[in-house]
DNA sequence: ATGAAAGCGCTAACAG
DNA sequence: CTGTTAGCGCTTTCAT
């Protein structure tokens, strides 16, 4: 009953003044020091039990306000709404929930600027540590971080001239894979449609394409569309490009937006999958397996991914590894091949 | 120069100090209490000029601890990986950034104890309000909410006996007509797959199927399925129930989710639709308008959605709808009929 | 019109 | 082993 009653925010100096101790005693029990600073056992019973029962709950604005530490983690990416993102969000969440950590996320819309105030508030919000997928633009702000002392783990992309820790996929090996495949299976006219982009991965993928086509002697057709969350202004160009190259035999989707958009437009068009154009696309997705015929797509390990990016920085955050100066982590990728990107399925 | 020397974090105090004013008069001043508080132009211009220069910052963390405010806004969905609610989040966080609050944001997976924990969390962060979509079972916890005056918005659902501000969709109208389509598309045995489950948006929408069939004198078919995030776990189940009535000749499907893995389940079984089994799906989605055929769905109207929320949710943390006691919103959703509910189509 | 000072709740250095 | 005390940076009452 008492228990319920007690809803009056209770603090620290009230457990001290009810039980006839300070202030010091009850905050190192509180924080698991009583060993350490040899407080008396029936003490550290004694305000045990009592902040059981008045279900006392230190407040951590306080906390944070003196110690600096939040408990914290910022996690930032390109869009909270594309599935490749919120599925390694939800991952991240509930590991860091776990080890007591809260995810504060936004979505940078790989706007620098957007970024740089976004970074501006969560260090003023003292955040722990830093999950981003950073846009091209924010080395300095990232640099600054790193020269705090701030733990920092960049993913599914890198900043050339910052070292950071960092988890990434072998785009290149990725797309020139997925490019080999298509050129053994007979297509030789393959366009790779992407977003215009210098963010790292962008350039492994394009880079990984070429480079297959090259060693077939095949000439490449790239079709770059400006970065936009909305899918009009992506089917518009994909659109105009399909109609105005009749004689591709095969295209390359370079990430999952792209390839959703990329897949209505072929279907809009009436264009038969594969016979009149094979399909290949970054990025495995439920739309890719469930299309008729099923698309042929590079899938992320996004679990690998999750893991490895909070483990990487919960470990920073435990200090411990304070030594070691930074480490990359690259993950392999699959090519689930389907039936879009079969020359023998016809 | 001098602005990028000052590294060091610079306090309220230090301005005062190098000023030589009070603290409180650089504190009114950065509140724009300045006319209010009579302070002379001249202090108020060199304050400002100051505070520009050096590029300060309130720590927010210090405001929140005194005021109790903290400009955060916890908005907690099922799943922030399901696509409705990551659409849902990515447009509140936008509206709640441009107009000053942050969004915490986590997924509940419909388990009120988890639930519990994370509102007992915010309460103690000191967050602002609160937009979710409750699992049943935290009545009390969001009556105490209420009760301690704070701002909540519910959506996606509601909570019975629990009157709060409240954004929802008109469920069973909803399925009522879609189920109508199908009745006036000659289709007699329609079954209804769904997450078992009594949350007031799953009753409105199993309740709009079955008055719909009541209307026309058909048998109803309602296959419930434990709620789930793991595809294999609700696949099972829709593939053992598909398979063992096979005279069923339409499905209508209750969720996204449920909406994508029974969708997959029929590829997978290599049933024809519509002319096997007609198609329906609540939440309308890529997956849908990209399958061949594309498929017949409810599509929800997720800006009004977040509009609705987050502009309800302003108005109350602006104080001047104290007197308001609630307010409950009421959206409608559009039914897009697509090949695979069309008897003609055949 | 401005300033001194208390205090939000917590931690930790420093005494005893 | 335990208590006193000084802040963390800010807001706000009360005095001047």
């Amino acid at each position: 009953m008492i228990i319920k009653q007690q809803l009056k925010k209770i603090s620290i100096a009230d457990i001290a003044r009810e039980l006839h101790v300070s202030k010091t005693t009850v905050s190192f029990i509180l924080n698991g020091r009583a060993e350490e600073k040899r407080i008396g056992r029936e003490v550290v019973e004694r305000v045990q039990k009592f902040i059981e029962e008045v279900g006392y709950r230190p407040n951590p604005l306080a906390q944070s306000l003196r110690t600096g530490k939040s408990n914290i983690i910022a996690l930032m990416v390109e869009d909270i709404s594309n599935p490749f993102f919120a599925s390694i969000a939800r991952l991240i969440e509930d590991r860091a929930y776990k080890n007591g950590y809260k995810i504060i996320y936004c979505s940078t819309d790989n706007d620098p600027a957007k970024t740089r105030d976004l970074i501006s508030m969560f260090r003023e919000r003292h955040v722990d540590g830093y999950i981003i997928a950073p846009p091209e633009g924010i080395e300095d702000e990232i640099s600054a971080l790193m020269k705090a002392k701030m733990p920092v783990v960049l993913f599914d992309r890198h900043l050339n001239d910052v070292k950071t820790d960092l988890v990434e996929i072998d785009n290149m090996f990725s797309t020139y894979n997925a490019t080999k495949h298509l050129t053994e299976q007979g297509f030789k006219k393959i366009a790779y449609v992407t977003f215009s982009s210098n963010q790292s991965q962008m350039l492994a993928r394009l880079d990984g394409y070429n480079k297959a086509l090259e060693e077939s002697g095949y000439k490449p057709f790239v079709k770059e569309i400006a970065f936009n969350q909305n899918d009009d202004l992506i089917i518009g160009p994909i659109t105009a490009f399909l109609k105005k190259n009749k004689n591709l035999d095969a295209v390359f989707f370079g990430t999952n937006h792209v390839g959703t958009c990329g897949l209505q437009v072929i279907t809009d068009l009436g264009i038969q999958v594969p016979s009149d154009l094979a399909v290949v696309s970054f990025d495995d997705y439920n739309v890719f397996k469930m299309h008729s015929p099923p698309v042929t797509a590079i899938s992320q390990p996004i679990e690998a991914i999750a893991d490895n990016v909070i483990t990487v920085l919960l470990n920073r955050l435990n200090t411990s590894s304070q030594h070691i100066s930074s480490q990359s982590i690259v993950l392999k990728t699959d090519l689930h091949i389907r039936g879009s990107s079969l020359r023998a399925a016809q």
